[in-house]
DNA sequence: ACAAACGTGCCAACCTGTAT
DNA sequence: ATACAGGTTGGCACGTTTGT
């Protein structure tokens, strides 16, 4: 399998009416991608730039930052072109590296507005490197720009950022770091910009100390709460029966807090997230992770403190 | 029976940081 | 500039529990 390491550059409205005539708020005009073989070995690259449909005028603050003129874009092919070679020049063995979460839903969302066929009906697996870096050599959670990760990884900086050619060079180096550091790579992520339609397809993936959960669509929060599977709290590792310390709670109505006990595998915290899908529908990712006893009593204070909270507020009042 | 107090769900507003 | 993720805060609405 190869690894394709993408990244794109978009532009966007640069003044409210034109953004409120566009049905499309981000519209790609570069593709840059380095595809790897299973060794992480350099194979083959592919860069275009795009002639826009929606937007003839470059956004200020884009234009800026990814120093691109709409001159050099006149000549141009369009984005199907472009997006069907790039696709095509993929091959049928690979999976998508990308910096961060965004990349390929608005590649696809792109390719929805010009009615091009799907990437995929379901979501994507993928490597997010931004989480693989903050994994491989940060804290799990931080999310680094990616001149940061290449300052990190003292990697030579041999070319301007910002650029789709030269940040999916950059990826590429950091991917290959991350990819060295032991089981870093056990780490997919999914693009959901396509959801699960029904049960079966739903996304259930265990790691290796955590868990994750992503749900079919439902008509809104109390649908999803009474699913019995979105709440279900069994142990991600042996499927065991846990019992419930901390029952689902929430401070905002976005995310439902846990704890349980798997009488084998320990604490286990979990933690559910309300997303929005298109038309108002929402579904549901549920993480579930073993946890100690800190933690554990850090969510118990927060709790704690949620209740401590209102009644105050109340007694203000 | 009634009102006050409490617990909860939900939402808007705001924050930081990242993407272009 | 827009959009998103993830978080906090405060207020409103509602049902339940508690005190009298």
């Amino acid at each position: 399998m190869n690894y394709i390491i993408l990244d794109l550059e978009w532009n966007q409205a640069d003044d409210l009416k034109t953004k409120l005539e566009s049905e499309l708020t981000f519209e790609i005009i570069e593709v840059g991608a380095i595809k790897l073989n299973s060794e992480y070995m350099q194979i083959d690259s592919f860069h275009e730039l795009i002639k826009p449909q929606v937007f003839n005028r470059m956004n200020q603050v884009t234009g800026e930052l990814i120093h691109i003129s709409m001159r050099e874009l006149e000549n141009c092919r369009n984005f199907c072109e472009a997006a069907s070679d790039f696709l095509r020049w993929c091959g049928d063995d690979y999976i998508f590296c990308t910096w961060g979460n965004v990349d390929l839903t608005e590649l696809q969302k792109n390719m929805d507005f010009y009615h091009m066929p799907g990437l995929s009906k379901k979501p994507i697996k993928y490597y997010d490197v931004q989480k693989l870096f903050s994994i491989a050599f940060e804290d799990k959670k931080k999310r680094r720009a990616l001149q940061f990760a290449v300052e990190f990884l003292n990697i030579k900086e041999e070319v301007a950022f910002h650029r789709a050619d030269a940040d999916a060079f950059y990826t590429a180096k950091v991917f290959k770091k991350v990819a060295a550091a032991e089981g870093v790579l056990k780490n997919y992520s999914f693009d959901t910009y396509r959801l699960p339609k029904n049960k079966a397809e739903e996304i259930n993936a265990v790691f290796e100390d955590y868990a994750k959960y992503i749900s079919r669509e439902f008509i809104n929060k109390l649908a999803a709460m009474n699913d019995k599977d979105v709440v279900s709290t069994k142990c991600f590792l042996c499927g065991a029966k846990t019992r419930k310390k901390v029952p689902w709670f929430s401070n905002n109505g976005r995310n439902y807090y846990s704890v349980m006990v798997c009488p084998r595998h320990g604490n286990i915290k979990g933690k559910i997230r309300m997303k929005k899908s298109v038309n108002d529908k929402i579904y549901v990712v549920k993480t579930m992770k073993q946890v100690n006893m800190d933690t554990v009593n850090d969510i118990i204070m927060k709790r704690n403190q949620l209740r401590e909270g209102r009644r105050e507020r109340r007694h203000r009042t």
